[in-house]
DNA sequence: TCATAATAAAGAAAATTTTCTTTAAATAAA
DNA sequence: TTTATTTAAAGAAAATTTTCTTTATTATGA
């Protein structure tokens, strides 16, 4: 009755905590990089432009604790992150949709930071099937099938034009993908238990251009 | 003393509803394809998997009412959407850092329908530069302060490593640049008035890989 | 023409997220 | 050893965003 899971099951961080950790894992490296062992709350958050409060509640979810007076171990936290955020191993993806964006992703050094490895990419074009991108393979749409039956992929990255893109969507849920990177505008209708994250670049295009017109009186 | 405008002016629209306005309007796009002259925020939220309230609140603020009954007409409702975002008019941008991920921007062919027209390219590096991507020269990046004089350019693309991000967006800030959308890591410390749009990929990886974990158990 | 049903708009309530306040712990200095 | 200071943690309050309710409008059908 009182429908608590409306959209999909919460993880215990909110998605806003979640979308700021990866900042506090970047900054941390530099730190580290400078040789400084502990580092407290407000001091991350003066640098990185937020509230200390924040930072607790934030850092929090990994179960790190700091200690007063001192602060957060460096070391120990970026490697609570690295595994609260599944950073520091490999998660395996394929990739639908070899154009420029798909392209752009699969040249893309910093996924590897993320622990995600495209192992293959998929596209229906003669001229693309063959290619090698990034040191990724651009294989026939219909290997995924194959492909996928063998090997235990759960992440999908969906980088088609939009109108094939739910048609695409739904052979990756079939091929036995539980996550879906959808760079399409496409608004996908899946099975709810499929974790679909969508990177609209138009999203931010959106607020960019706003902002701009309103400062622009 | 009670500092309401703590980090930016805001626009009447909250950043959920800029968020969302690009999903509204690639649907009625579609929708207008099909012939269909009105349609109802019940249908367009039933669609897109939201709310119809937050539908009529969302799409109040391009000013277009709706009638009872009939719902919005599509044309008007599509040339209001681009007119509040800026979609229709041509927005000049430079981007800087023709990496991967600065290459495949430059080849997206999207930018175009967000009214994004990126004029020039820079970059250090002398095997990039003179090279053409998507029609838009890549330039040497000292070049940038002649070309600024001359047009007025009030967006920066930001795809420059990440420890060199601020420096460039300095520059860029300094070459009379409004906005800039960076996708680098780093946090950028710029004037306040200057409109930083934050496009990180490590963030939507975090969330997309922490969902798929609480998944898994 | 009038009644009915569907829908936008405005306002209220609920949920979520962020910020503020208090408390307790621990280090460093006296 | 004791005191003062800094800081994390927990809880409270404020702000924001989303959802729910009510009201008024308008086209359709009788």
């Amino acid at each position: 009755m009182n429908d608590t899971r409306k959209y999909k099951t919460k993880s215990q961080a909110s998605e806003p905590t979640l979308k700021r950790l990866p900042g506090y894992l970047y900054y941390l490296e530099q730190v580290k990089e400078e040789g400084i062992i502990n580092i407290s709350a407000p001091v991350i958050g003066k640098e990185l432009g937020c509230d200390p409060t924040q930072v607790v509640k934030d850092l929090a979810v990994t179960g790190i604790k700091g200690k007063p007076r001192v602060g957060y171990n460096t070391y120990e936290l970026i490697h609570a992150l690295e595994d609260f955020l599944g950073f520091n191993k490999i998660n395996e993806a394929f990739l639908v949709g070899a154009g420029n964006l798909g392209s752009a992703l699969m040249a893309y050094q910093e996924h590897q930071s993320l622990g995600l490895k495209i192992l293959a990419a998929f596209d229906v074009d003669e001229a693309k099937i063959g290619q090698t991108i990034g040191g990724i393979h651009i294989l026939e749409y219909n290997k995924l099938f194959h492909l996928s039956g063998r090997l235990n992929v759960k992440i999908g990255i969906l980088t088609t034009p939009n109108n094939v893109a739910q048609e695409v969507a739904e052979d990756l849920v079939n091929c036995g993908i539980k996550a879906i990177w959808n760079f399409t505008s496409a608004k996908l209708s899946l099975p709810k238990e499929i974790i679909v994250q969508s990177t609209s670049m138009s999203s931010y295009a959106a607020v960019l251009l706003r902002r701009l017109n309103d400062a622009d009186l």
